[in-house]
DNA sequence: CTCTTGTGGTTTTAATTTGCAACCGATATA
DNA sequence: TATATCGGTTGCAAATTAAAACCACAAGAG
């Protein structure tokens, strides 16, 4: 590969000026796949070959975007749980801090992608097996807020 | 084109037996240039060439992008707001529903890709400019959860 | 009435990226 | 010793993307 791992998105946006807050997070990410091997890791998942079977992607690019994903230190490699020869692929801390994001996406996708009567997984507490809530935005008073509330500001603290 | 739009993940996703509640979402959105265009529609951008500049995309791009947003309902067109002959893209419902995906990927930006001392934009609150909260997760009974709490499951209801 | 400019695209063409398939080295297994 | 499995890498054809040129329409200038 005369690449690296070749991400035309992150060539392309980087060039501009400075990255914003959203598009730093979107070029660290890489792409699609990179958020669906980040929604299996949450699953549990972490050997190459469970983020193969589950996302039935070439090996190729898998093996591109884990090594992506690990050099943007949104995981890491650790040697197998299990003792044997091969490495896991984790979330780090800042893996872990992407929880929202999925969880927002998945949200979104249950309230618009689904059939009322068509049955789906979903996210539900491990206690009781009750859905957890939607995520709210709340401003600093408490107050539930949406986007025409909030504006992207220098804040004045 | 000889195709409609040609998105290389939605095809390949796709082809997988159904789409979760992740992969959905991803599939319509269709790339990240769309979520950017998502964002700059938050910030009010509504013109073509409103997107085409601050997002620095080719333009037979940008247009395969809206065409993308306005064929899944997360965008729509409406006749110009100031009388004159070209159309407007704006976010449907649905469209708007994608608020708390970007917020929750701006936050994970702020906290990772910002030095301390780094001075960025951040999402205020319009009343008196302070930042909102961070995103959290709440179960049912209110307890704030993160992903080692919850489960992908069919609630008990 | 003609020339020029700006907007909002489409078409053409070239470069990049993708994914399949084959291959490889290092264990395990028979 | 053969053979299979895991975790990849490499080569290559095919699909996708992006840059640039082109085009249509409207508005204004002269």
């Amino acid at each position: 590969m005369s690449d690296e791992s070749g991400f035309a998105m992150a060539k392309r946006v980087s060039h501009q000026k400075s990255l914003c807050g959203v598009a730093r997070p979107l070029d660290a990410i890489g792409d699609w796949w990179s958020l669906l091997i980040i929604r299996d890791a949450f699953d549990g998942l972490s050997r190459f070959g469970e983020f193969q079977k589950s996302l039935g992607l070439a090996k190729n690019i898998l093996s591109a975007r884990l090594r992506n994903l690990v050099s943007h230190g949104i995981m890491e490699t650790i040697p197998a749980s299990d003792g044997g020869p091969y490495q896991e692929y984790v979330l780090t801390a800042k893996g872990r801090s992407l929880f929202p994001v999925l969880v927002a996406l998945r949200q979104w996708g249950e309230e618009f992608f689904f059939e009322p009567d068509e049955p789906h997984v979903m996210l539900v507490d491990k206690l009781n097996g009750i859905p957890v809530k939607r995520l709210q935005l709340h401003a600093e008073d408490g107050r539930v807020v949406d986007s025409t509330d909030t504006i992207i500001r220098f804040p004045v603290i």
